[in-house]
DNA sequence: TTGTTTGATCTGTATATACATGTCAAAATA
DNA sequence: TATTTTGACATGTATATACAGATCAAACAA
C-alpha cells in the first residue's frame, strides 16, 4: 500500500507512452529476430547495416555514413575501425582534409553476400506477420519520427 | 563503375525496407532526444524506464523486470546492478528460489521525481510534432511487431 | 540421502552506443 | 607568413546490449 502510494504521488501518469521506450523496446525485439537469421552468415544487425550503407554508396566517408545511418559519428568511428581490424572494410585516407573513406573488401563483399538471402528470409518472416501492405506505412511514419526527434535535437 | 556493378550484383534491392534498422535509426534519434532533456536530472533514457517499471510493479524480480521491459535477463542483471551501486535500487534476495528482489531506494524515487516532469516536456515535444492523435496508433502498432518478433524468436 | 533436473541469476567476452574532449589538416584571417 | 578557426575524425570513459556458459537454490527422482 505504502509503495502504491508513493508511485501515485510520482504521479506516474502517461509513461505508458513513452516514445523512446516503445522504440528501443521494439528495436530491442525486431534486432533479436534478424540477428537470429543472420548468425549463419556470421554477421549481425549492425555491421550488416553497415555493409549494405557502404555497398550502395562506396567510397564514402565516416562522417557520411554516420548521417545516412542516423549512428553518432564517434560510434561509426569504432564500428568502422571495428569492420576493418575483421577484413570487411578498407579505410583511406585519400579523401580531402582529413577525411577518411570507406569501402568494400572482398571479404566484406562476400560476407554481405551471404548475408542478404538470410536477411531477406529475416524480413519476410516479420512481414508475413506484421502484414506486408502494412509496413511500408508504418515505416514511412517511423522515417518521420525520426527526423522529427533529430531536428528537435539540439546537437543540430 | 565496377563498384556500381558490384552492388548490382549484390541485389540489395529492397535492403531500404529493413524493419530492424528503420527501428533502431528511430530509436537512437529518438532516445537521444529524450536523454537531452533528462539529463538535468541525471538519468538516461534506459535507466529512467527501468526507474518507472520497478516503481509501477515494486517488489519485482529481475526476471519479471526484463520480461517487461524486452531488455534481455543478463542485461538487467548488469542495469540492476549498476543501478544498485548508484543508490537508486535496493536489491534483497528475500524472492523464493534463487529470485531477488527490485524495489526503489528513496534516492531512487527522489532521482524519478525530478526526473519526470523532464520526461513530460520530452515526450510532450516529440508529440507536437508527431501529432499527439497519431501516436498512439502507431505506438499500437509498434507493440504488435514487438509482440510479433518475441514471439518468432528461438529463445521462446 | 544422494544425485539430477530445472529455473533464475551471474560472469566472461564482445560489440554497440554516445558524451566530453583531444588531435590534426586545411581554410580563413590577421 | 603566422595565427586562428573550422571541420572531421580519434580517444577516454561510461553505459547498454546480448550470447555462451557458469553458478546455485529448490524441487524432484533414484
Amino acid at each position: 500500500m505504502q509503495k502504491r502510494n508513493t508511485a501515485r504521488r510520482m504521479n506516474l501518469y502517461g509513461t505508458g507512452e513513452c516514445a523512446a521506450f516503445a522504440l528501443r523496446k521494439a528495436a530491442r525485439a525486431v534486432t533479436q529476430l534478424y540477428d537470429e537469421t543472420l548468425r549463419a552468415a556470421g554477421v549481425r544487425s549492425t555491421q550488416f547495416a553497415i555493409l549494405v550503407a557502404v555497398a550502395k554508396k562506396q567510397p564514402i566517408s565516416v562522417g557520411a555514413l554516420a548521417e545516412l545511418t542516423v549512428i553518432e559519428p564517434t560510434t561509426m568511428t569504432r564500428s568502422v575501425a571495428l569492420m576493418a581490424s575483421q577484413g570487411l572494410l578498407e579505410i583511406s585516407d585519400r579523401g580531402e582534409g582529413r577525411r577518411k573513406l570507406v569501402s568494400l573488401t572482398a571479404l566484406g563483399r562476400r560476407q554481405l553476400a551471404r548475408a542478404l538471402p538470410l536477411w531477406r528470409a529475416a524480413q519476410k518472416k516479420l512481414m508475413t506477420k506484421v502484414g506486408a501492405d502494412e509496413w511500408p506505412g508504418l515505416q514511412r511514419r517511423l522515417e518521420r519520427v525520426t527526423g522529427h526527434a533529430r531536428r528537435s535535437s539540439a546537437s543540430r
